[in-house]
DNA sequence: TGAAAAATGCTAATTAATTCACAAATATAG
DNA sequence: CTATATTTGTGAATTAATTAGCATTTTTCA
């Protein structure tokens, strides 16, 4: 399989959504373009990203949208089976674990970490395990390889604390700076500044 | 001003969340490699950034660092004092309501919609008032220009609607699929994408 | 069954983004 | 005050990503 670029790999995830939800609305076949239009990305990029996965599509025909997703889903981990760990149960960290279309589409959260287990055990909404921060070396679920991060402070303390404990992946929900790990990947969500990106278009549009 | 590059576009905000932290640890002055270091992006990749909006440093002497937060902060809108609005009251929906690194670093949330605004109201945690998403129209607020959708489903609706009042910007955090209306821009924050996302990449990494 | 129409997958061309390399400007040390 | 060491800012070169164009394969319809 040839080297998928950063750029591809981004857009998997929306293949994958769209055709569930195209899947959903009762479609068993589509057409690059059809697809394309959906997304609004061009059918030419969308057709050299699967390409790069193998030929899942025929010509004159299009692609078999059930078959699509199967293998979607399966290159994108949903049968790897991930354990995840949470760490950081505030308001954020139980809107994570509460989400509803959660399960089965990026492997589980096993369980989660906080300063106040007792506390947060309590919430009725909170549906996993919640272990003191402390207990994180001996609770941490055997292969666990990636994390979310929802602590407000003290990051690359926990950071270099997973990295020692073979966590390979971080989904950082955290506005702290800190320094990755040789051989660690990141990928940050930070809502802020994606407001200020979108306030910034917005504002060059006007102009 | 040369066009802005979506990709410099997406660093900037990177840039002022880094500046601030060292603006705190009581740096004044600041090197195009320090900051490299600190963000881990190429030092000559953040020169021409910088240089997209004028000439911010000085030669053999680097940057000021408050000097660049207020020119950053300018160009990311905190001075636009943009008014935000957020739809749909749910967990995630309190959670970004009280974020609280929140104020003037992108404009201020100054209400929120939902279908059962008398609960939302009187959860102590959510700090606007919220109105009945069929108020939409009448308490929207002069001018704004941006909306953070919180919703489970309906999303359609409530961006064709949105666009009717004048809204350009939706940062999105559905997991729904709509059709963005000509002129609006959007911008997904999608935490099962971006965990699907690095699942494929810790993956790779183990092959 | 055979010819026309349709749609993929791939190569080549184009466009976007990053990085190099160095001239010009400033700071600093003697 | 002068010489040297730094560091920015920017054209030029390189690398990455997207898009166009078309050969090939499959479907469809007469």
């Amino acid at each position: 399989m040839a080297e998928i670029s950063k750029a591809t790999l981004k857009r998997y995830p929306v293949y994958l959504k769209a055709l569930r939800k195209l899947s959903e609305e009762g479609k068993k076949r589509v057409l690059s373009s059809e697809l394309a239009e959906y997304v609004d990305i061009k059918s030419t990029t969308i057709r050299r990203d699967f390409s790069l996965i193998g030929q899942l599509g025929k010509q004159g025909y299009g692609y078999d949208v059930n078959e699509l997703i199967s293998i979607f889903a399966k290159e994108l981990g949903e049968d790897y089976d991930e354990k995840l760990i949470l760490i950081g149960v505030g308001r954020l960290g139980t809107a994570i674990l509460n989400y509803n279309n959660w399960n089965h589409v990026a492997g589980e959260i096993v369980c989660a970490f906080d300063l106040k287990p007792e506390k947060r055990n309590s919430e009725p909404k909170v549906n996993v395990p919640v272990y003191h921060i402390d207990e994180l070396e001996e609770k941490i679920p055997e292969g666990c390889e990636i994390a979310i991060l929802c602590i407000p402070s003290g990051a690359q303390q926990i950071v270099d604390r997973l990295h020692k404990l073979g966590v390979k992946g971080i989904v950082n929900f955290t506005r702290e700076h800190f320094v990755l790990p040789e051989g660690m990947i990141k990928s940050d969500v930070d809502v802020v500044s994606t407001i200020q990106e979108l306030v910034f278009e917005v504002n060059s549009l006007n102009k």
